[in-house]
DNA sequence: GACCAGGCACATC
DNA sequence: GATGTGCATGGT
């Protein structure tokens, strides 16, 4: 039997208080960083957005304008480089053909049609989709990621046959529509995920030992 | 020197 | 429809 999403989550916030997400300046960075982050550490990220403000191309229409090498190039650190400088650029080209570049007017689009929308562009998958959603567009979005899932199945608060959508599902119907609760719910998880929740986990010391079931955890991590 | 990191698209069966 | 693989840097 699950526990309540809510105090899993009012425990975690008691005991590691707010994370303050998303660690970007802008919607546009969020935008940005939210693809660069794809399979990566933060850290990474970090280096190459640190390079695309340097050269002061931070913005929709002079990353739009960079050709493929040049891109590439500045996001390297990131790793995937050529893969995500396609990504970028396929976000770019949907971004200046649909809403000439304006965020503002990406975000007037209700919910459930922008995240189609972001959805059929190439590169951006469930998670990245739903990231833009939620911390570039404060749009009321639960964000699973593989840490959650982790979370979840070494818990046993679902199965190995709880895909995004049915862990998204699960999640948005036990907790509130609230974009803070969002918002702090995913930063939190990817806070247990990296300090506790590891591939070798380290649960004497995880804020959620308490929710651990009778025999310890499960899955076969 | 392995292992890991805030996924996704595509090939193959 | 499920499963496997390529993509790549940088920290532990």
């Amino acid at each position: 039997m699950p526990p309540s999403l809510q105090k899993v989550y009012h425990h975690l916030y008691k005991s590691m208080g707010s994370q303050h997400w998303w660690p970007g300046e802008t919607p546009f960075e969020v935008c940005v960083g939210a693809i660069l982050t794809q399979n990566t550490n933060w850290t990474n990220v970090e280096k190459a957005i640190s390079n695309l403000k340097k050269a002061h191309l931070l913005t929709p229409q002079r990353l739009h304008q960079l050709d493929h090498q040049r891109l590439a190039q500045l996001i390297r650190p990131a790793g995937y480089f050529n893969i995500k400088a396609k990504r970028l650029a396929a976000f770019l080209d949907y971004l200046m053909e649909a809403y000439e570049g304006d965020l503002g007017l990406m975000f007037q689009k209700s919910l459930t049609g922008l995240r189609e929308e972001l959805l059929a562009v190439k590169g951006i998958g469930p998670e990245t989709a739903d990231s833009i959603l939620l911390y570039a567009g404060n749009k009321s979005v639960f964000v699973v990621d593989a840490y959650t899932r982790r979370i979840f199945l070494r818990h046993g608060w679902i199965g190995e046959d709880f895909d995004y959508a049915a862990i998204q599902e699960y999640c948005m119907g036990a907790l509130p529509a609230d974009r803070a609760l969002f918002n702090e719910f995913h930063a939190l998880m990817v806070r247990v995920g990296k300090d506790y929740c590891r591939p070798r986990p380290r649960c004497e010391t995880c804020p959620l030992k308490s929710f651990l079931p009778e025999g310890g955890i499960q899955g076969g991590f």
